[in-house]
DNA sequence: CTCACGATTAGA
DNA sequence: CTAATCGTGAGA
């Protein structure tokens, strides 16, 4: 294997109990790792982005709106917030910072490290670089469903293991289909390592 | 109850 | 470039 997970320390909940911009930037390189009885699948997460609650006008916690769908987001973090867009694709995010304070990092995109078949029978394609390098796409090759909704991300199951890449190779830029934003479209808050193939397009 | 639409993707 | 596809949330 050209990776391994012992000697990885596991991000523990106080990891989440920050502020969105940097979770999203220091789990750049971390490995998620989604584990159940039959298969145990990887991926290196390559692009985040940072969703800021409150006073973000992108995200779905803007001025504390509250809904049967985002309520997660107002727990203490380290849960996790999925939900359904487009009728067919599961959107992942991590709840971070305290209770009541709604920010959230967004998963965009993985390389696919282990259980890459079980992705390509998901996927329905074989093409390695096309299993995980969107943020619907990689939740498909991982079977993300609203059965993850509230779960935590600190558990055996799922969980990120701690990897981490050199700050001078992080990106950032403005976050990608958040036009409807007025005040916050702009800021860079979308994150990704550089020259990693797997980054989603656009 | 009605209805417009989305933190996207695949395909032309 | 556009269609797909349906749960969600706002409004009547």
């Amino acid at each position: 294997m050209a990776f391994k997970l012992t000697g990885l320390r596991k991000r523990a909940k106080k990891f989440f109990l920050r502020n969105a911009k940097s979770v999203a930037r220091d789990i750049l390189g971390d490995y998620l790792v989604l584990k159940n009885k039959n298969h145990t699948l990887v991926g290196k997460i390559v692009e985040t982005e940072a969703y800021l609650g409150k006073d973000d006008d992108a995200s779905h916690s803007f001025r504390g709106k509250v809904t049967p769908r985002n309520k997660i987001l107002y727990s203490e973090g380290a849960k996790i917030y999925t939900y359904l867009i487009y009728g067919k694709f599961y959107c992942f995010n991590i709840v971070v910072s305290k209770k009541d304070d709604p920010q959230a990092v967004f998963i965009r995109a993985l390389e696919p490290l282990e259980g890459i078949e079980l992705m390509q029978r998901r996927r329905k394609m074989s093409a390695l670089h096309k299993l995980t390098n969107g943020p619907c796409r990689w939740t498909q090759s991982f079977g993300i469903n609203k059965s993850f909704l509230g779960k935590s991300i600190v558990s055996k199951d799922i969980f990120i293991a701690a990897k981490s890449v050199k700050n001078s190779k992080i990106t950032a830029a403005k976050r990608v289909g958040v036009d409807y934003a007025t005040q916050s479209k702009n800021l860079p808050l979308r994150f990704y390592i550089k020259d990693n193939s797997f980054v989603s397009r656009r």
